[in-house]
Order: structure tokens, then sequence, then C-alpha cells
DNA sequence: CGTAGGTCTGTGAACGTTCCCAGACTGCGA
DNA sequence: TCGCAGTCTGGGAACGTTCACAGACCTACG
């Protein structure tokens, strides 16, 4: 028999209340903490709980206070790069960490096409989530707009650059790359390009704008590539056609970890030894890094914290707190390995 | 201001009845597609939800219907790993994609310690869900009991060796593991051995066997480690180990793509050549496979579809219908490519 | 001794939906 | 003409919780 047996009727505040020998009223005080308790009753209450196996029907009491306990990750990558990209799955589980503490359900939310974005956003509007919290949004962005205007609470991980009033957790993309940069360049390469990416986005704008400055007056256009997704193809791509703009090049700045694992694939098709001929650098630290052979010199993101913090954020403002509207900037570090 | 303004009342069934000049009880049957419904009400109905913009509020619905309208999927896997396998996202993808065509919430549930499977189990009893999705279940798992005991409808992806009742969606981990072997067997290898891993579990003993019954009488014990995790570091140390057993050893089957990835950087490391020293053979046809360098030779697995069909066993379990208590094995087929 | 203020408890009402029943209306055959 | 089956609609009741309110009790102070 697959169907299962009938499930037995579960325990309400109602047997509670009569196994303990008080009211509703006072089983839900000590349920949900509030004062004017005495400690008989709240033993008593607390007792006859585990006795019956009494655990709180979500539905009824999200009807009541009319709020979902819910909140909304939305996240604007191809359903693919949502579960390969592990920056991305650790803001994710740093998110989750925060929640699941205040009893809150993360619902992650994908947008892979302008459809998704209609249905999230009638999504929202429907008071499926009391939150939410926004992963790489783009300029433009309808949702975040959306957001806004509903007023649901809400926190950005990172800085999309056109939309105020909601505050954002993010890293010094420039100063991290500027950073790293600086370092590769120390190494005494001479014709150094970058792989960029997603510029669409702060992190992509600001990535580059970092590469830039650290050349200053060495800056060569022709040695920047663009690609629109932070992705091992993009990497791979990427260090094709600068091989072939400049077949002398011998230092990249790979715009992320997956980036320079795909250059890397490049370099090795072209023949080209990694760090003698062409040193590499990347930024996000993710779990790429170490797989990379040799492994990788990059910039160390700390993309739980980033999770935590906006997580932190949102429910802050849940409680009725005063959030400041401006944004929070993490330092990021840089870890020297290998490649450079 | 982050806090945002007092967000308006959501529209209610009783304002569609009223925008309409009918009753909730016919709104209500417009809602849910049910008989008995006039031509004329159901256009009524339907402007007028159009133009107060209802949302149907589900707190309200799942209070009403005793039903959660989510379904669990639990993970038996490190936080780490499950973002990290490409297989049980593809499930996941698979599964999300039939359960949001039902209108059903999926919610992962990642188990990673004995405290999380209490928690789990606990969650479980207190009707958050619908129903679950068990993957990767090892013998003995106290939360697939707990599954059995309560009458949840539910269905295992991959075949937990010691649990009746509850139907299952699996690969023939056996046979592929078998063909690919023989394949691998086949380009003339004669000493060849495999990094086995997650023996307490179905799809690691059958691989297991699969490699056993190709080689027949020319099975070596000695050319055959296992490790717990299906990862990345279980093919580098695999590989080690086995180059120090063996180190004429000339071909490998890999439980998996990411051990096979990590082979590859053990053989790297080792200074022979793929596939002219050694030939390397995976597992999953997962993303990993075509990043490999050389490109992995593998079994393809239809992990997206594992997910579906697991999904529709559930779903029809709550619509009532029969299920067949036996499982589903599904085909898998060989990609030849480069490493072997 | 009366009263004020604090602590604690019980109860009715409400959240928005679905389910069920009663009843109205229609068409059709006896 | 009547009854009956089928179609359609309206409204009461209930799901399990929280909140506001009312009232009981205790202590302490004038």
């Amino acid at each position: 028999m697959a169907t299962g047996a009938a499930r037995p009727r579960r325990a309400t505040i109602h047997d509670v209340a009569a196994e303990a020998g008080l009211s509703r009223g006072t089983v839900s005080r000590v349920i949900n903490a509030e004062r004017y308790v005495s400690d008989d009753a709240r033993v008593a209450v607390e007792a006859a709980i585990a006795k019956v196996g009494y655990v709180r029907n979500t539905a009824a009491r999200n009807l009541k206070t009319q709020q979902s306990h819910a909140i909304g990750l939305i996240v604007h990558e191809p359903h693919s790069l949502f579960l390969e990209d592990p920056v991305i799955g650790a803001i994710l589980l740093g998110t989750n960490a925060i929640l699941s503490e205040a009893d809150y359900q993360l619902v992650s939310l994908v947008i892979d096409s302008d459809r998704d974005s209609d249905r999230v956003a009638e999504y929202l509007s429907g008071g499926f989530v009391d939150g939410v919290i926004i992963i790489s949004a783009r300029s433009g962005d309808p949702i975040a707009h959306a957001v806004v205007k509903l007023g649901i609470p809400a926190a950005f991980v990172g800085h999309p650059p056109d939309i105020e009033g909601i505050p954002f957790i993010g890293i010094d993309n420039f100063a991290g790359a500027k950073a790293i940069t600086e370092r590769l360049l120390a190494t005494g390469r001479r014709r150094v390009g970058m792989i960029a990416s997603a510029l669409d986005r702060d992190s992509g704008q600001d990535r580059l704008a970092g590469f830039r400055a650290a050349l200053g007056d060495a800056f060569d256009p022709s040695l920047v590539v663009d690609y629109p997704l932070y992705s091992h193809g993009t990497g791979l791509s990427g260090m094709r056609e600068l091989l072939s703009r400049a077949p002398d090049i011998d230092g990249v700045f790979a715009a992320s970890d997956s980036i320079a694992a795909g250059a890397l694939d490049g370099l090795r098709e072209a023949g080209r030894h990694v760090p003698d001929d062409v040193g590499i650098v990347g930024f996000d630290d993710s779990a790429w890094a170490l797989r990379c052979q040799p492994t990788l010199s990059t910039v160390r993101q700390p993309a739980d914290a980033l999770g935590r913090l906006a997580a932190e954020r949102v429910l802050s403002q849940l409680r009725g707190e005063q959030v400041p509207d401006s944004g929070t900037l993490l330092p990021t570090s840089i870890v020297w390995r290998d490649s450079a």
C-alpha cells in the first residue's frame, strides 16, 4: 500500500488548553512568549504541549496575523547558473541560516525570463512573502521597482545603480579588483588584459573600473573583452579572443573564478603555461579557486556574511526598526596562490 | 525611508463577489474550476477578479483545506555538496518544474547532521508539507521510516535497500556501470581500477557491483578504493591511492563525474597522460564532464526526468490515486568523449 | 476599609477561504 | 398538470489561531 493510512488529527491549541486545564488565550501567551503568564501556567502548558505533541498551525497563524512568515530570495540568473554559482550558493546558505533562526521560511525565486519577472511581481503583490532579498539586480530592474512601490521590506545584495530607498549589502568590487590587478602587475607582467562580465551590474562595472585604475596610463582597451555571464564558457571564449588579439599577453584578470577556470582551459588549449607564460587572477575565492590547476590567486569575498547581513536588514525592518537607507560595503582580501 | 508606507488592504473573495454581483460560493467555484457555474457567472467573476486585482489568500485556503500545498525535498547531503552537486541540482529543477505547474511550493530540507534529522522529522509531523521526495537516503534512514509511519505521500529518488511501501524512481546503476566498464575494457586496458563512493547507498553499491560484473574473473579487489562522498576530493585522494597501490594502472572507473575530475587532477599531478597512459570514465554526465580536460567519457543519467517523475508520483498519491508500490528504473546511456 | 494599579486569565470575534446544504429554476417525460 | 432530475446560486459554519477586552485577584497605600 503506497497510499498510506489516514493521518491522525493534529493536536490544536484547544487540546493543549484542555490538557493543561487552562484557556486558549493563556496557551497562546505561553507559545508567543508574552508577558503576564504565571510560572505555574507556563509549566503546565509546556508539559501539555509535550504530552499531546502540539505543533503550531502555520496557516491559521498566518491568516490571523496577516503575515506569511516567508522571505523571498530573488535571484536574477538563469536557473543553470543559480545552481552552479558557488557565490550565490554561499549567500543563500547565509541567508537561510539567519532566517530559520528567526522562524522564517526562505523562498527562492529565480528570474530567468521576462515572463518570470511578471510572475514574481504578481507573487510579491499577493502577500506570499513579508520581505525580499534581491541578488544581482540589473539596472532598470522592474522587480526592484515593484518592491519599492509595494513598500515591501527589502534588502539588496550588491548595489543596483539606479534604485533609492532600499538598503544594500555589497563588497567593494572596485578596491578588490584594483588590489589584485596591482598585485598581478607587481609580478612583472607587461601586457595585462581582462575578461570582464556582467557590465549591466555594479559588480561587473566596478571590477572593470578597478582594473582600469590599477593600470592607469598603461590601460589598453583592446585588451578587455566582455561577455554577459559569469561562467566557465565566458572564460574560455574570452581567453581565445584575447590570445588572438594579443598573442604576447602575459597577464589576465578574470572577473570571476569561474571565468578564470575557463581562461585556464583556453590557455592550456593554446599551449601556454600558467603562471610562467601567463599569470591569471580571479575574483570570489569560490570552490573553483582551489580546484583549478594551478590553484587560483583571487579576491576573497565574504559571501556567507553578505547573505546573513541582508537577512538581518530585512528582519529588522519587519520588527519596525528604522534601517539606515544607505548601504554597507564589506571588505575583501587577496588570496595568493599559484596561478600568478 | 526604508520602512515603506502602509501596504494597502488586499482584495478578498468578498470584494470580487460584490464587484461581480454574485456570492462568495460562486466566486469560489469559478476559482477552483468546479462544475455547475454558468458562463455568465464565470465571465463576470473573471472580470471582477481582474478589476480588483484579487489574489487568493493561501493561508486561508490552507487552513480550511487542511493542506499546506507544499512538498518537501529531503536531501541527505552536507550543505556544501547540495549546492555543488549538479545531479542534485538537476533533480531539484525537474521537481520544481512539475510542482510549480501544479501550484505546489517546493521546500528544500537539507539534512547534514543528526540534529537536522530530528528537526526535519518534527517538521514533517507538523503538517508543513503534504508530501515528500527523498533523495539519496541511506539504509536505516530515520526520516524515511518516520515518513512511512506518518503516512505522508512520498517518493524516493534512488532506492534505499531496506524500506518498503514507498515508490521509488531510480536509474539502473548496475547496468550503467557494467556497460561503461566494458567499453573501457574494449579500448584494450589491462589493469583497471575503480574509485568507489557512497557504499552505504544503492547507487554506490550498484555501481561497484556493475564494475565487478564487467571485469568478471579479472576483478582485483586491491584496485578498488572507496570514500564516503561523491566529490572532487574523493577523486584526488582515490587516484593517489590507486597509483601508489598499482603504478601500472591503465584504466579507472570513477563512481561520479566529480570524482573523475579529481582523479584527472591526481593523474596530472603524477605526470600521467590521459587517455594515452590511463583511460578514465565517470558517471552522471553532469556539467563537470564537458569541463574536464580532456572531456569525460561517462554514463548519462536523466536527472531532470528523475525529479519530474518523483514529483508526479507524489502528486498522484495526493490526488488519491493508487500508485504502484514498486519502483521505476530509468535507462542510462553511454556518452563517449576523449578521456578514454 | 476603600481604591488604585498591577498581574493574570478567560472569552468573543475575526482573519479569508472552502464545503455543504437548501432552495430556485429549467426542461422533459408521464 | 405534476414530479423529477439536473443545473446553478446563496449563505451558514467551520478550519486554528491571535487580539482586544473584560473581569478576577492580589498588594499596597492613604
